[in-house]
RNA sequence: CGGGGCGUAGCGCAGCCUGGUUAGCGCGCCUGCCUUGGGAGCAGGAGGCCGUAGGUUCGAAUCCUACCGCCCCGACCA
């Protein structure tokens, strides 16, 4: 690939809609343009790199026993009426109906049509197991696309599907392909964690993250210093402490006209958040509940969303608060209270804490949950945080920043039975399949590896996921015995099956080196004056920047060497 | 959708508050000379419906209204 006749259109001035280092370089280095937003053009550069994660994901899913296949963009919305999820998918399924005025919608995941697919084709045991995938563009009409490939609107996705006869033979399926997966993001030249998860709108009862640790994740992990535990932070689950046996006291009722914020109430009345529990009201679909946590704690959304079994909750502002319990915000406590009442189990262990008396300018002292009010639930609702206690084995916890790019989950027999999707068992019984499902953001792949891979220079591509293995600058185009070895090494490595860009643009060596550096292409040769004075080229690694000097003829089997090198670490 | 910000040349920005000749600057682009190991220099040049539509005004990039688009923070997720 000859630089003067490609299109690399590189950036002198950073684009000011990027706020990350992997939009700014991407778009910078010419690897992509935007077309609107979350919506991205992949430039020649941009596809390789893109092309370089797809050949990896493919040869990890053959060896584990994935066959790929092809579904279309464009479903029909009855398949997901099937599911229920054409009402509860939301507005990031973008719908449409046709000329003929069908109902359809752009495929944001497959579920729905690998199942129909498969429920017509497969009708025996003897049929299964079976694992598919594909590598496609996924259409999610996101609330809002950000950070370039990271989060796009328009992205690719590898999507799988695995069906089995039971739960035993589901797990061993989903074991391949968390193996397989971790294969692929060490293969990527990427560090990762795999983490327990939330498995979300997708459904189903077990799911793993795999998650690339970079200080721009958009999720936050809490991994243990001791043990294998790592989840994501919206599922880690927090130890509940032991009850607090201590004796209850009366319950007071105090004036705090005009007190509301927790601080507030606690410096008015002496004491700290830890003895004040605060009441958080949310809207869970078609109800609404109350929270209590600590007064210093967090409620984590997604662990009241499935405790609640809501497909969305909503914290309620101060109108709806009002509307919903007759208390305005600042005075809510359990006592009493109009609507449901869920608890952390925190609070289930407190004893004689502060509350809201539900009634303005009034809190409660020494209120006490069994005897002052009774729970529709306990349990475990607040966000862990780096001072609690691993689960597993109470050591201690680091968080850390996570991009997600691979989901695995367990689906079970949802899908199968809500699109009865079943075979004939060997005793002659017809059973649901046992799912499970297993995605990769391709093109995340490629942000995240440059998220962990670049410096004020510009990217630095590992070599599995670089769009070129090497670029050769030639810094004589008008010197014939330059040219002539700049060219000739450009043949030789092409023949030994080296990727390599050779740049034969009429422009001065520092807009080369810049463009070089700006690339991240992994490993740069430089014929220029050194040979004509010493006969010699240079080879310098883009990580690290080390440099040797050789001669011509020399390079050829160093390079190979240093590729394969590359290939294999990680 | 809620909150904040921004739309002026391919990119980065100034001008707007306080309306008034021909709308500027840097980078990039084109031509020529010169230069050639870390984004050179000189000279000349092209390139604007000042996001769109309406309004106010003798006069609008500038003031007002609406719309559209984009970016950032939150809920969503590969």
């Amino acid at each position: 690939m000859r630089y003067s006749q490609s299109l690399i259109p590189t950036l002198k001035e950073t684009p000011a809609e990027a706020e990350v280092a992997s939009h700014r370089l991407l778009l910078r280095a010419g690897y992509i343009r935007k077309l609107t937003a979350g919506i991205y053009t992949y430039l020649p550069l941009g596809l390789a790199a893109v092309r370089k994660v797809e050949g990896i994901v493919r040869e990890e899913m053959a060896r584990a026993g994935a066959q790929e296949l092809l579904m279309p963009m464009v479903q029909p919305a009855d398949l997901w009426h099937e599911t229920g999820r054409y009402e509860k998918y939301g507005p990031e399924l973008l719908r449409f109906v046709d000329r003929h005025d069908r109902e359809s919608c752009l495929g944001p995941t497959h579920e729905e049509v690998i199942t129909d697919l498969v429920r017509r084709e497969i009708r025996s045991y003897r049929d299964l197991p079976r694992n598919l995938f594909q590598i496609q563009t996924k259409f999610r009409d996101e609330i809002r696309p950000r950070f370039g490939l990271m989060r796009g609107r328009e992205f690719i996705m590898k999507d799988g599907y695995s069906f089995d006869v039971d739960d035993v033979a589901a797990g061993e399926s989903y074991r391949k392909m968390y193996d397989a997966y971790k294969r692929i993001f060490s293969r990527c030249g990427l560090d990762y964690r795999p983490v327990e998860a939330d498995s979300g709108t997708i459904g189903g009862s077990f799911s793993h993250e795999f998650m690339v640790l970079a200080d721009t994740g958009e999720d936050t992990l809490v991994i243990c210093s001791n043990c294998d535990y790592a989840a994501n932070s919206e599922k880690a689950a927090v130890t509940a402490p032991p009850a607090d046996e201590s004796p209850m006291l009366e319950l007071v009722k105090v004036e705090t006209p005009g007190k509301r914020k927790v601080q507030v109430v606690c410096d008015f009345m002496d004491i700290e958040p830890q003895q004040l529990v605060k009441t958080m009201v949310y809207q869970a679909g078609e109800e609404v509940v109350a929270v209590l946590v600590r007064g210093d704690r967090e409620v984590q959304e997604v662990k009241l969303k499935n405790l609640l079994g809501a497909v969305e909750v909503t914290i309620l502002d101060d109108k709806g608060v009002f509307d919903a319990t007759g208390v305005p915000t600042g005075y809510l406590g359990p006592v009493g209270i109009k609507v449901k009442l869920v608890v952390d189990n925190e609070v289930a262990a407190m004893r004689n804490f502060v509350t809201g008396a539900n009634e303005k300018n009034y809190h409660f002292r020494n209120v006490n949950m069994g005897r002052d009010f009774d729970a529709f639930a306990v349990a475990d609702l607040r966000q862990i945080n780096s001072e609690d206690p691993c689960p597993e084995c109470g050591s201690d916890l680091v968080m850390k920043e996570g991009i997600e790019v691979g989901h695995v989950f367990k689906l079970g027999t949802g899908y199968s039975k809500a699109m009865n999707a079943v075979f004939q068992d060997s005793d002659g019984q017809d059973k649901p399949m046992v799912m499970g499902c297993y995605g990769i953001g391709v093109s995340r792949i490629v942000a995240a590896a440059v998220e962990q891979n670049h410096d004020e220079n510009g990217m630095i591509f590992p070599m599995p996921l670089a769009p070129l293995q090497v670029i050769l600058l030639n810094l004589g185009i008008h010197d014939e015995s330059i040219t002539t070895v700049a060219e000739s090494l450009y043949h030789e490595l092409q023949e030994r099956g080296v990727e390599v860009l050779l740049d034969d643009r009429d422009e001065r060596p520092g807009s080369k080196f810049k463009d070089a550096d700006l690339l991240g292409i992994p490993l740069r040769i430089t014929v220029g004056k050194r040979f004509t004075k010493d006969g010699v080229v240079e080879l310098r690694k883009r990580a690290g920047g080390e440099v040797e000097e050789l001669k011509p003829e020399q390079i050829g089997d160093r390079i190979v060497t240093l590729i394969s090198d590359g290939m294999l670490a990680g």
